[in-house]
DNA sequence: CCGAGTCTTTACGCAATTTTTACGCGTTGA
DNA sequence: TCAACGCGTAAAAATTGCGTAAAGACTCGG
């Protein structure tokens, strides 16, 4: 979960305080000293986020933007010594993410980056079980089987993806019926006993032999997934 | 393709020189003087961007952030005279998406704008849905249907557009009332039932087996579109 | 100040979902 | 062997939520 970020600067001196800040705060750090590297190591590394000064000995800062931008959308964040509005304004139209002037606050930087990161990872976590037949996708609150949407109630679609969460582990009818019926009605097994009813019908499951959705006596219920992607 | 921008700023001065220089760059405006009517333009303007001053007489511009993201997550620049890191790194924090400290830059501060605008607005967000049959354009704000042009009320395209920001999508009864109808009025679902009847009478759609906007009993909405273009 | 358009309130028929009730089946242990 | 128990299924009854219409309240521009 640590983003990773390449910061590209010819200075070892800022390049060694923010390797530092950045480190203590739990970010992966590589480093570049001129924009040749720098590119390279945005190609290898495929970081989360990009520290670009302008002022490198080899390449105009603002050329090595452009040309990354040419092929990545990752969030830069310009440092430079220049002040001037016409830099700013041509870094930030360029694709810049943000621009921060030396000398800066290292705390101010370090809020400045978690809020890059924040804003620009958004659709991150499409969190989704396919295994070929059944097809479970949480964000777009939407279950294929073979290939057909299935349509599921509401209680239904809380239990299978109750399941869904922990594939392979059993979820005992106490915590089922706890965590979708609400407390006091633990003792309503025979709630869970339709609904997985209705599910193994609309799953194509049998119940002698159930390819997806196991009973464990007495205790709860399992979601069986081999091809379980993350 | 005109943004629009809320300006929440208590001095006419500083109001009025945005006002001319956003103006100038095509962006329509909206101004309020202090966080309430601020939090309440945003509601009833649904802006792409927030001007926030920290600086309000009636309520803390923290505050103000603070509350705007418990409902929205319209990109938000933050203006101040303060320049202390707290309040930097508290502002970023809390989900804004920049902060610039008086006095300013005007052509820096466009800038700002422009990139806030363009990152903001990247995240898998189609600015055109068309279907053949449907056609929503969210950057010219118009909306076809079978090649005719419909009209709708505010609260229409509001809900329209919103499932369309996220096709395929189930948009939440809460998530829908609270982004459109504002905070404290995530239990009025019946506002939403009769705008997604005008709706659909509007887009031809039979509700039994609705083509476009299906309802997802006790959960929300969700815009279906197949052939979705660029 | 008025009227058109919009939003809110109110009301009601209908459909879907949840809960209740009932019954058959296999396993287990006395 | 058989009674008790947990499970699965199928229906009903009850509850909830949805869709629509229509009337009153509000807003805004002229």
């Amino acid at each position: 979960m640590n983003a990773r970020i390449v910061i590209i600067d010819d200075e070892a001196q800022i390049r060694r305080m923010l390797r530092i800040a950045l480190k203590s705060d739990g970010y992966e750090v590589v480093e570049a000293e001129n924009g040749e590297q720098g590119l390279a190591a945005v190609v290898r590394h495929q970081p989360d986020l990009v520290i670009l000064d302008l002022g490198l000995p080899d390449m105009d800062g603002h050329h090595v933007l452009e040309e990354l931008r040419g092929w990545s959308r990752v969030p830069v964040i310009v440092l430079s010594v220049r002040s001037g509005d016409r830099e700013k304004v041509r870094a930030l139209d360029a694709g810049a993410q943000d621009y921060v002037t030396k000398p800066f606050s290292v705390e101010e930087f370090l809020a400045r980056i978690r809020a890059s990161l924040r804003d620009y990872n958004k659709p991150d976590a499409p969190k989704r079980l396919d295994d070929g037949h059944l097809c479970i996708d949480l964000a777009k609150r939407q279950v294929c089987v073979a290939g057909r949407l299935i349509d599921f109630t509401p209680k239904e679609y809380a239990v299978l993806t109750r399941l869904a969460q922990s594939p392979n582990c059993v979820i005992t009818q106490t915590q089922l019926l706890q965590e979708i019926w609400g407390p006091g009605h633990e003792q309503d097994t025979h709630y869970l006993r339709i609904v997985v009813s209705h599910l193994r019908q609309k799953l194509g499951d049998e119940p002698a032999e159930p390819r997806y959705i196991r009973t464990e006596a007495g205790v709860g219920y399992r979601l069986v997934f081999r091809e379980a992607s993350q």
